[in-house]
DNA sequence: TCGCGTACCGTAACACCGTTGCGTTACGCT
DNA sequence: AGCGTAACGCAACGGTGTTACGGTACGCGA
C-alpha cells in the first residue's frame, strides 16, 4: 500500500560510511546532519527514520568503533607468557586507536554532546575486551601472576593503556617525549607488578 | 574620555564562577552565552570582551582547573619510600577528579567542541605534575626504581591514573566493580613494576 | 558649568544547528 | 482507474556562537 522506502538498509550504511568519514577529516564538531544528508544526497528526516536522532547515529558509530577494536584485539597471537601478552594486547590498542583517532574519541571521550552509548552497546563495549580478560586469567591461573579477582588486573592493564593513548591523542604529553619507546616499557612494568 | 569599564576583572571572575556552576549542575553542553550573561546580569557582549570567544572562556576554566588539581598534589605528604608516595599522588588525584568532574572533562576530554588548550594553558597543566615528578626522581636517585628516564615512569604512572580516573568518570568500568578497593592495589602494582 | 567627543556596551541580526509538524508524493490493492 | 496509505522532504521552530552597529554615559576641555 505505501510507497517503497528509500530509506532502507544501503542508505543507512551511506550515512554511517559518511558520517564517518566526515568526523575522520574535521573532528565530531564537523558532523552536522544537514551536510550528512547533502552528501548523502536525501535529507535529514533519513537520520529520524534510520536512526532517531543525531546521537542515536553517534551511537551506531560508537558499536561500529568497538566491532574493529574487537576485530584487532582478537587478532593477537598469543605467547603463553602472561606479561608478554599483556604487551601485545596494549600495542594493538594503541595501534587500533591510533587507525582512527576520531572514532577513538567517539568511543572514550565524551567528545558529541548528548551522546551516551545505550546499554546495548556497552555491553559490547564490555565485551570487546575479552582477550584482555582470558589472557589475565591464563596468567593467573598458570601461577605467573598474584591470586586476586582478575577484574583488578583487567582494569588495571585497561586503564593504563586507556590513558596513556587518550593523553597522547589529545597531546597532552610533553612535546619531545617518545611514546613508542616508552609505551612498551611501561606496559611491562605494569604486568610485572602483578608476578609472584 | 570614555565611560567606565563595567566589563572589569570583577564580571569576569563572576562568569567564570557561574560558568563553572552551570558546568557543574547539567555538563558542559548546557553552558550557552546567553544563559551565561542572563545569569550574571550583563550581555553576551561581555564574554567577548573579556575572554575573545566561547573556547576562550572553557579555557580560562581549563586553567582555573589544573590550579586545583595543583593545589591538592602538593599538598600530599610525602614519605620518603617512592611507592608509597606515588600511591598518595594517585589517590589525590582520582580525589581531585571527582571534587569537580565536568572541570576534569574539561581539563582531558575535549567535551566542548572547538575547545583547545592554549601553549600557556598547555605549558601551566604540565607543570601541575611536578610533584609526580619529583617523586619520581627521588625513587630513581635513591635506587629503589630501575635507572630510567624520569619521564618514563612519570607518563606511565600518569596515565594509569588517568585511564582509571576516566574510565570511572565515563561509566566505561563493570557495573558492580569496587573502585575504591582496586585503585590503591593497581597504583601499587604499577609502581611495584619499577621496583630494582 | 556646559557640552562635546569618545570609548563602551547591549540590541538585533546573521548563519548555522538539531528537531519536528505537515503537506505532498508515489506506490499497491481493490 | 482510483483510492488509501505509508514514506518522504520542505519549511518552520527554538536554540546556538558570533558580530556589526547605534545609542549611551561618562570625563575632559572650553
Amino acid at each position: 500500500m505505501p510507497r517503497p522506502r528509500t530509506h532502507d538498509k544501503a542508505l543507512r550504511l551511506k550515512l554511517l560510511d559518511r558520517a564517518g568519514e566526515l568526523i575522520s577529516a574535521d573532528g565530531p564538531k564537523a558532523l552536522s546532519l544537514r551536510k550528512l544528508a547533502a552528501d548523502a544526497g536525501t535529507s535529514t528526516t533519513a537520520v529520524y527514520s534510520l536512526f532517531g536522532s543525531k546521537p542515536d547515529l553517534v551511537n551506531a558509530l560508537y558499536v561500529e568503533g568497538f566491532r574493529r577494536f574487537g576485530e584487532r584485539l582478537n587478532a593477537v597471537a598469543r605467547t603463553g607468557d602472561a606479561v608478554a601478552d599483556l604487551v601485545r594486547l596494549g600495542v594493538a590498542y594503541r595501534a587500533s586507536a591510533q587507525a582512527d583517532p576520531h572514532l577513538y574519541a567517539i568511543m572514550f571521550t565524551r567528545s558529541v554532546p548528548g551522546f551516551e552509548p545505550n546499554a546495548e552497546a556497552d555491553r559490547l563495549a564490555r565485551a570487546t575486551l575479552e582477550p584482555l580478560e582470558d589472557t589475565v586469567r591464563r596468567g593467573i591461573a598458570s601461577g605467573q601472576f598474584t591470586d586476586v579477582a582478575p577484574e583488578v588486573i583487567v582494569v588495571s592493564s585497561w586503564g593504563l593503556v586507556h590513558g596513556l593513548v587518550s593523553l597522547e591523542l589529545s597531546g597532552n604529553l610533553p612535546p619531545k617525549f617518545s611514546v613508542s619507546g616508552a609505551y612498551e616499557q611501561a606496559l611491562r612494568a605494569n604486568a610485572s607488578g602483578w608476578l609472584k
